[in-house]
DNA sequence: TCAGAATGATACGGCTCCGAAACGACCATT
DNA sequence: AATGGTCGTTTCGGAGCCGTATCATTCTGA
C-alpha cells in the first residue's frame, strides 16, 4: 500500500500532531531525542552509542547526552555489553514503548482526518 | 480522501522526517517553535502572541521568545496593529514560506516510501 | 479624564543542551 | 606485559529555553 500525502496534508498533520506533543503534560522531547527513541525501538538490536551517533550524524556525547534524559524518564535503558565491555548496549523499557504507542496512535488518529 | 496511517507507518514516518530534520543544517526548531510555525502558516491572519498562546496552552512569554528566535532565522515577522497599538500582528516571510514547503516535501517524499 | 484592564516584552534564577577536547576503561596485537 | 586503538563518558565555557513575576505601553469605559 502505497500513502502519499501532498502539500497541506503533510503540514497539516505535523501541526495537529505537534500541537497535541505541545499541549499533553509530558516534557516535549527534541527532536534528536526523538529520533534516537524511535531508532532504537524501530531497528533490531543491538544499539550502541557510536552506531546512533553515525546514523544521526551527531558527535557521541549528544547521544550519552541524549540517553541520560531520556534514562530519567525512564524510555530507554543502558547496560554494557559483557562479550565487549567497551560497549553499552541501549535496551527499550515498557515505558518507552508505551509512549510510542501513544505517538503512533495520535499519528494515525489525526491522519484519518485531513 | 482519507489517509490512515497504522502503528508502524506512523512511527516510520516520523523518525524519517526527524531523521532528515537532524541531518540538515539548520538548527532543530522545537517542538514548540514548529507548531508555532505551522499554525502561523496554515491559519487565517491575523495571528496575535495572546491567541497563539492560547491555542498552543502555553505561556505568552513562550511565544515572544520563540517569535525572537524564529525571527532571527527570518522564519516570521511582527509589525505592530496600527488599529490597536497594543498588539503585534505575527506575519509570514518567504524565507519561512520556503522551510514549510521544504518541510512538507520532505513529508510527501518519505509517505510515498513506507 | 482617569483608574483599571489588556497586551506584549523583559528580568530573573534555574535547567538543559551544545561542540570540542580530554579522560578512563577496555580490548587486541605483539 | 606493553602499546595503540576503541568506546562511552565527562568536563568546560557558552548558548538557549523555561516559568513566574513584573514592566511599559495602549486602550476602554465610567
Amino acid at each position: 500500500m502505497t500513502i502519499a500525502l501532498n502539500t497541506a496534508q503533510s503540514l497539516t498533520l505535523w501541526h495537529d500532531v505537534a500541537l497535541s506533543m505541545v499541549k499533553d503534560d509530558e516534557p516535549d522531547l527534541s527532536v534528536r531525542q526523538m529520533c534516537i527513541l524511535l531508532t532504537i525501538y524501530l531497528e533490531a538490536p543491538p544499539h550502541t552509542v557510536r552506531d546512533l551517533a553515525k546514523k544521526l550524524g551527531v558527535s557521541k556525547p549528544v547521544i550519552t547526552r541524549a540517553l541520560d534524559s531520556m534514562g530519567k524518564l525512564e524510555l530507554v535503558t543502558r547496560r554494557r555489553d559483557e562479550k565487549d565491555r567497551r560497549n553499552v548496549l541501549i535496551q527499550r523499557t515498557v515505558k518507552g514503548a508505551l509512549y510510542l504507542e501513544r505517538l503512533a496512535d495520535t499519528i494515525g488518529n489525526l491522519s484519518r482526518n485531513i
